[in-house]
DNA sequence: CTCGACTCCTGCTGGC
DNA sequence: TGCCAGCAGGAGTCGA
């Protein structure tokens, strides 16, 4: 499920590739994904050169000479895989081994590969989403954030925009919990659960506490917790769950450092021993899976 | 305006 | 050992 530090790893391996490099042929396999490609994609990628890349939250841009971009969202299971053209598909990575693929009843590596380019040094790059959440679409060079998808987007995580006073303000009036406001793209972009679960846990504060209560101090907490774990989460590749994978096809490795996500009943990292800790619990607020510590977030 | 429920989709997991 | 229900979740849309 890619997230910021994902998106930006991928974009950095698509980047060494193709920026500067010149496409020299690009399909499409299916009219759609989440909305359908724009129409003509396939021939305005085919001949034009990348001139660079740029993320905005959990959004990849694709600058081509000629003066558009393409915007591309991975969605929950998209994957860029690169490979050389005359190099045979690389079998699906299993993330517990190979075990899976000696039954026999894997997809085939290209299976819901929807788009492809290839570049005239002979790289083939599938954009892979079997879940279809994805999408890609043409924007003018120069006007990215007046693209339906990106206007009114929150201030980058990473950038020097996103302070406690600019998350004070966004969060001023809202009865959401936390973790849900963290969660909406206009309020801050590019975080989704994983990351939001890990800040919180590390500002140790409740995912159930009211947002607009996230302010003074708590925000002041909250906002360098959000910085430290997205750059130590890109240092280390982005993480790898399940079908998530890089585009040079290897596997990101900050999963193993997660603190508190998908660790429900493992000792809390922050109280060993401590009686009254009764590990990392879990709940559900709008659906979606919170992981916390209810010892220390307060 | 704000918020939560619903929806899209397929692959993986776990329980029987 | 095999089957299948349930879960996973980004984010737009809609109804309250």
């Amino acid at each position: 499920m890619p997230e910021l530090p994902e998106v930006e790893t991928v974009m950095r391996g698509l980047a060494a590739v193709l920026e500067g490099r010149r496409i020299t042929a690009a399909s499409i396999s299916r009219p759609d994904l989440r909305w359908p490609f724009p129409p003509g994609l396939a021939a305005r990628l085919s001949g034009a050169r990348v001139l660079g890349f740029r993320r905005r939250g959990k959004y990849m841009l694709m600058r081509l000479e000629g003066g558009e971009s393409v915007l591309i969202h991975l969605g929950m299971s998209g994957r860029m895989v690169a490979r050389r053209v005359d190099e045979a598909p690389r079998p699906r990575m299993a993330p517990q081994g190979a075990a899976s693929d000696a039954r026999g009843h894997d997809n085939p590596p290209d299976a819901h590969e929807h788009m492809v380019i290839e570049t005239e040094e002979g790289w083939r790059i599938g954009f892979c989403d079997p879940r279809r959440f994805g999408c890609v679409d043409l924007v003018p060079t120069g006007r990215e954030e007046e693209h339906r998808l990106l206007a009114g987007m929150g201030p980058e995580p990473l950038g020097p925009d996103f302070t406690a006073a600019a998350l004070s303000a966004a969060l001023a009036g809202r009865l959401t919990p936390i973790k849900a406001a963290l969660l909406d793209q206009k309020v801050v972009a590019g975080l989704g659960n994983i990351y939001v679960c890990e800040a919180l846990y590390r500002a140790r504060i409740s995912p159930r506490r009211l947002a607009a209560s996230v302010a003074g101090a708590r925000a002041a907490r909250l906002v360098p917790e959000v910085k430290a774990v997205l750059a130590e989460s890109i240092a280390a590749g982005g993480s790898s769950l399940r079908d998530y994978v890089r585009a040079d096809g290897e596997i990101g490795a900050f999963q193993e450092r997660f603190d508190v996500y998908d660790r429900e009943g493992q000792p809390c990292p922050r109280c060993p021993g401590a009686p009254a800790c009764s590990g990392i619990a879990r709940l559900v607020q709008s659906g979606r899976s919170t992981f916390y510590c209810p010892r220390t977030q307060r």
